[in-house]
DNA sequence: TCCATGC
């Protein structure tokens, strides 16, 4: 079997060849790592026999390789050599796949005496050999990445403490808290002893398929608390959760713990993931503090985990407040965060006509092979009202906002996970966390803003989503691009807004102009 | 004119 450069790829089936053909390394960063990291360079060199495994140094969420690992097994998997990938040079900024996107530095605040370690090996840190197992042969990482080998030590060690952890989109936050819950729970121990909140059931059922996939040989049951058909109904009749890992969305694990069927006596481990927004005034603030209070009632020492890839001054400083005053914390400079791995563009349009014209005489044209897209609107109207003007015009898409049934929502995403669908158009349902490495170009069709009171006050945009959306591409260091459209001044500001404050320049490229279009696609090395 | 989350 052939993919679309022509190399051999030995694969099963049609999806799989698919996500192969996506899946390219770039052969200068596979030489890096090799000259970076002596003791795994017989692992990929390319003289290693049988050929070296892609194996995976560090992940975020990992979704792919769940339905993958039922059409291939690992070995199967691991007869793509370094020969079937794709070599690709880029002379201007070298690509950083595979290399760790958080180099930067990480700002690391330690409570008290309690000196933490950093873990070089995940064999540095006490875990049982099943999820060892686990973390290899399922998740197929080789090491921690720098905010897990920094972060783990601090979430496993007594006196286990509170802990608030920033890191870059896609540098494997899931794993930290994920391994922190599976590794702090006690199998025998038949009650729920972690919990973990999401802002989206989205977000909650991705998390515990990684959840589950690392821990497979632990023997830990896990139970996702989102609304559902069957147990909207009838919450009072069902049996009290046993399972020792519970992660959900805030609505439904309020409910199971008013009825009484979510006990908290038990749990050692609460985890908010995207906590800036969990926190926020104008988030889920409310709900999170009632669950902790809940938590609290009967149970004094649970620790407490928050972690997000933003948190503004305004929630940071609330968040500080939220957790127990010897909490330790890791955070990143915001001109630090990883903006640079996706290339970004903004594009004048002379109205919302233009735009929809931009989307698919252009990017659509000239993207047309370079992987899956997202368009993020601002409202749900619009995201229906664009998906109906594309698919009038012709074209496949899909969309996804919140006021959906559940099953539309869940079939959507599931295509769209399967590859079934190459555009989805969504609101900022999936602006947060939604994995999908698939995923090389996201199209701002609005610009986020924040909600402000008044109209006559200045708007303002929305930049902590800005940093989300724009980290829904480039996924585990792969490459990727942004293209904001923009056509009144409004957005204008806006956009110069947003550039300030992250103090980066995002290039033009101009509405009608092919060679842009093919220029910016190639710089950001999605395009030959 | 937000966007999520649930009654």
């Amino acid at each position: 079997m052939l993919d679309e450069d022509g190399n051999k790829v030995k694969i099963t089936t049609t999806t799989r060849t698919r996500k192969l053909a996506k899946a390219r390394l770039s052969k200068r960063a596979v030489e890096r790592r090799i000259m970076a990291e002596p003791s795994t360079a017989a692992a990929t060199s390319t003289t290693a026999d049988p050929p070296p495994p892609v194996t995976k140094r560090w992940a975020d969420e990992e979704d792919e390789e769940t339905e993958a690992s039922s059409t291939a097994t690992a070995t199967e998997a691991s007869s793509v050599n370094l020969d079937s990938l794709k070599i690709e040079d880029n002379d201007e900024n070298p690509p950083k796949l595979l290399d760790d996107p958080d180099d930067s530095s990480i700002q690391k605040v330690t409570s008290g005496e309690t000196p933490y370690t950093s873990a070089a090996k995940f064999e540095d840190l006490n875990l049982s050999p099943e999820l060892l197992k686990g973390l290899y042969v399922e998740m197929k990482f080789q090491k921690p990445s720098k905010i897990q080998a920094i972060s783990l030590p601090m979430i496993l060690n007594p006196p286990h403490r509170d802990l608030i952890a920033q890191a870059h989109n896609g540098s494997g936050k899931t794993t930290c808290f994920v391994l922190g819950m599976l590794s702090r729970v006690d199998p025998k121990v038949q009650a729920p002893q972690a919990l973990c909140v999401c802002p989206t059931r989205e977000l909650a059922n991705q998390n515990i398929e990684v959840l589950r996939k690392m821990g497979k040989y632990t023997g830990i049951a896990s139970e996702c608390a989102v609304p559902t058909d069957s147990n909207a109904l009838s919450i009072a009749k069902r049996a009290p959760i046993m399972a020792q890992v519970v992660i959900g969305t805030p609505g439904t694990i309020k409910k199971w713990m008013s009825f009484k069927k979510l006990g908290a006596s038990r749990l050692k481990i609460l985890v908010f993931d995207e906590a800036d927004q969990m926190l926020a005034e104008d988030g889920f603030k409310d709900d999170s503090l009632r669950i902790m209070k809940e938590i609290e009632k009967v149970n004094s020492n649970c620790q407490v985990l928050l972690f997000s890839a933003t948190f503004n001054d305004t929630v940071k400083n609330f968040v500080s407040r939220t957790v127990k005053e010897d909490h330790n914390k890791l955070f990143v400079k915001k001109e630090e965060l990883s903006l640079d791995a996706v290339k970004q563009y903004k594009v004048y349009c002379s109205d919302e006509l233009a735009k929809i014209e931009v989307i698919k005489d252009y990017i659509f044209e000239i993207g047309e092979n370079v992987g899956q897209t997202i368009i993020f609107v601002r409202t749900r109207n619009s995201a229906q009202m664009l998906h109906k003007s594309l698919v009038d015009m012709g074209y496949e898409v899909t969309s996804i906002q919140g006021a959906l049934g559940h099953d539309e929502r869940e079939k959507i995403v599931k295509e769209f996970r399967d590859g079934l669908t190459q555009v989805l158009i969504s609101t900022d349902l999936l602006a947060r966390g939604f994995d999908q490495q698939q995923v090389n170009l996201v199209i701002n069709y609005d610009l986020p803003m924040k909600h402000t009171a008044s109209y006559t006050r200045e708007p303002e945009p929305d930049c902590e989503v800005y940093l989300h959306r724009v980290g829904r591409a480039g996924r585990f260091g792969r490459k990727g691009a942004v293209f904001n459209l923009i056509c009144d001044q409004k957005d204008e500001r806006l956009m110069s807004k947003i550039e300030n404050h992250f103090g980066t320049r995002v290039a033009e490229v101009r509405a009608q102009s092919v060679e842009d279009y093919k220029g910016a696609l190639k710089e950001a090395g999605l395009l030959q």
